[in-house]
Order: C-alpha cells, then sequence, then structure tokens
DNA sequence: TGTTTTTTACGACTAATGTCTAAGAGAAAT
DNA sequence: ATTTCTCTTAGACATTAGTCGTAAAAAACA
C-alpha cells in the first residue's frame, strides 16, 4: 500500500496521474496538491510518503527551487519531477539535483507506470532521450543548497520576493511585521550568498526552467 | 555590395559567418561585434548597414530585450537572430518581435546562405521545424515596447541592473553620479510599467530565452 | 543658423531596504 | 527538563532606492 503525494496545479492532468497510479496498486494512498503551500501541509500530514510526484510550475515553485526546497524540507523523500519541459539538459539536473528521475508531461501511460515504478524502488529513471549528464556549475549547487536550507516561512517570503512584491506588502499578505519580513530577508540573502533583493531574483530565476512562462501560455 | 554586421561573442562562429558571407558576394563589407557595446557603435559608424546577424547572448544583450532595444534604436533596419537555442517557440518570437527570422547555430552552410539571402530581400526566413507560429502575450508586447523605446544609456543602466549592481556600482563604471542612475531607473520603470528594481529584473528575466544560463555552459 | 526636442545629468527630499542587537513565545528534539 | 530551532518583534541605525524639479548638452529639425 503506496503513499503518494500528487502535486500539480493542472487538475486534469493531476487526475490522470492519480488514475495511472491505480492501476498500479488499486490500495495506494493518494494525496493530491494543487500549489506548494498545500504540498508543504500534506507531506506534514502525511511523514510515511513513499513518492511525490512533483511539478515544478505549480503556484509558489519557482522550477528548481520547488525542489530544492522539498529536499530541504524532508530529505528522505523521493521525488519525481514531472514537467512540460522536454529539455534533456533540464532532465539531467532533477536528478543532479536530488529527484528519483524526471517524466515528460507528453509521456504516454506505460512509461508512466515504469517511471513510479523505479521511483518506488530507489532507482533512477530518465526518458530514453534524456541525452548525457551535463553537470551543474558549481555556483549552481551552491545555489541550490541555499535554497535547500531556507525555512518555510523563509521559502515563502522568497516566492513572494519573486514576485516583484514590497517588504511592506509581504508583511501585509502573511499578517506579521515589516521587521519581521526585513529579519527573513537578511537571513534569506545570506544564505543564498547575495547582497541585495535584486540577485536574490536573479538567482532564483536561474533556477527557472521553463524561460519565458508566458511563452508556454 | 551589401553591408553586414556580424554580432556574436563567440570569435570562431563569427568567423564562420564571415565565412559564409563572402560566398555569397565577395564584395561584401562585414563589420564585426562582441557585444552589444560595440555593436551599437558599428551600427552608428555604419548606418547603411543591410543586414545585421544578431546572436541574443553577447554580454549585454539579454535576449529578446537586445532586439527590442536594437529596433527601437534602428527601426528600419534588417535583423537576422542567430542563437544556439532550438525551440520553436522562441524562434517564432524573433519574427513575432520585429527580426527578419531565426538562424540556429546548429545549421548547415546552405542553410546560413538561404536565409541570409531570404533576409536580405525581405522577406522571413525560418527553419522547418519552427513549427506554428505561438503569438506572445499583450503582456510581452507592451514589455517589448518598452524596451524599444529605451535611449541607449537607459538600456545600458537596465542591463548593469540586470547583473544585479547598486545604483552606487553603476553610477562608478559609468563614471556619473548616483542622482543620474537614479533618475536613468525613474525613466526606466516608467517606460517598463514597474515599480522597483526588483520588478525589473523579473520583467525582462522573462524576455531571456535560455532558461538557466548556466545550465548551457 | 536658429530652434525645438531629446538625452543626459544633478541636487534635494522622501521612502524603502538592510543590519545589528536583543528578546519572547512556541514547537521539536534530546 | 533542557536545549535547540523557528518565528516573531522592536528600536536604532546606516545605506540604498526612488521621485521631482531643473538645467546643460547634444541631436534633430527647420
Amino acid at each position: 500500500m503506496p503513499k503518494f503525494i500528487v502535486a500539480d496545479d493542472h487538475p486534469l492532468f493531476r487526475n490522470a496521474i492519480c488514475q495511472v497510479l491505480q492501476t498500479l496498486d488499486e490500495t495506494s494512498d493518494i494525496v493530491e496538491a494543487q500549489d506548494m503551500a498545500s504540498l508543504q501541509i500534506k507531506l506534514t500530514d502525511h511523514p510515511d510518503t513513499d513518492l511525490v510526484l512533483l511539478d515544478l510550475h505549480m503556484p509558489g515553485a519557482h522550477g528548481f527551487s520547488a525542489l530544492a526546497y522539498v529536499k530541504g524540507q524532508f530529505p528522505e523523500l523521493s521525488v519525481l519531477v514531472v514537467s512540460a519541459n522536454e529539455r534533456p539538459e533540464i532532465m539531467q539536473r532533477a536528478v543532479e539535483f536530488g529527484a528519483k528521475g524526471f517524466l515528460p508531461k507528453s509521456s504516454g501511460i506505460e512509461t508512466i507506470q515504469t517511471a513510479i515504478q523505479s521511483a518506488l524502488q530507489g532507482a533512477i529513471w530518465l526518458p530514453d532521450h534524456a541525452g548525457v549528464p551535463t553537470p551543474a556549475s558549481e555556483d549552481e549547487h551552491k545555489l541550490m543548497e541555499g535554497i535547500t536550507s531556507l525555512t518555510p516561512q523563509q521559502y515563502l517570503v522568497l516566492t513572494m520576493l519573486a514576485e516583484g512584491l514590497l517588504n511592506k506588502q509581504i508583511a501585509y499578505e502573511l499578517d506579521v511585521t515589516e521587521a519581521t519580513i526585513k529579519a527573513h530577508m537578511t537571513a534569506i540573502f545570506r544564505k543564498l550568498s547575495v547582497r541585495s533583493r535584486t540577485q536574490a531574483v536573479l538567482a532564483i530565476s536561474k533556477l527557472n526552467l521553463e524561460p519565458p512562462e508566458s511563452i508556454t501560455n
């Protein structure tokens, strides 16, 4: 009776994945999440989850930073990245950054089954066309480690910063004082090895897999 | 006797392109540029240029923003975008944003010749695998228009902002007062319809074609 | 050549950011 | 039960960022 969490903001696709999970094992325990906030909650509520199917484009998820954060919060958790992206480098990066594999959304049912089976058994799975590994730079790893070390609240603040919000606005949204946000900012800058919010934004935008977000819309 | 400017920071590739231009017409007048600053100078020195072969990844060029800026400064100029990127949406976008076509760096010599001939004659040229057009969003066009309207100095300041530099650092580099940079910033924000440097950085990072720049290194 | 228009530049002022120190509350781990 | 970590806030302070009005310089234009 494997436990899954399917994290994807597209209801149709989420359903499709759940269907496939059912066919694999009818006793599967399946939980769904549609954004990073709900994923956080589900992960805390279900610490014995065997595998998370993670879309890196949900609200609150900024590309690989979402993967880094989840792996930071739950280091032992198995994560299978699911994305519409088909670029071989991206697929390789997912594994390099701690995922059990990369599943393109264009995959057929058998492929999805194979990938999940593989991930459940602890193996790495990648599509045939994933190509040869192209290692990430030193800086990229440092950045991922930084995000890994962020606390939940810090990650939340970072995502809101990445929306272009002022400290004042973030404070209002989270119902805390501006002083608190400033404190979080300072902590975030330290962990990401940057010196300003501008540099923080630049840093995490380097982890975005989809180039112009609007291009894929 | 057509006049060309080949703008690419990779010397080997620049040479290769120049070779091809020679084979097309030995009387060709060919000028080279290796970054946006030198391109700016060459364009001013050679106002009768027939075609610019523009790489969108040169120093100072932030993806499509470079195309927008060049077209803004020289609206009548023909530009053929040259890039290692192979994504169909990106190729379509180049044309949508005013280029005469998109030439992948992986192209063979005959292909390159065809593309240049086509561009010289005023026609649009795209690779066979460019797929169907996927129009850019309203916001994207607004943003491109904003960049188009930037003055040379403003564009320069914007690129330095996109490097994560402080106003003070930009002022030092350009040998002007911080007050001047601040004035430029305000003007840039107006034109890009943003309210802070953070939002400006977010805006132009949406025009970056290659997602994580370091991934392709 | 004389006249707009644009670009670049700057100072003064206000608002937003970021750092440091310190400290309380609560949750989680040992 | 004690320690550790996170989240929270405050105040004081220093720096950075952003707006407005204005003026010189350069470019475009008549």
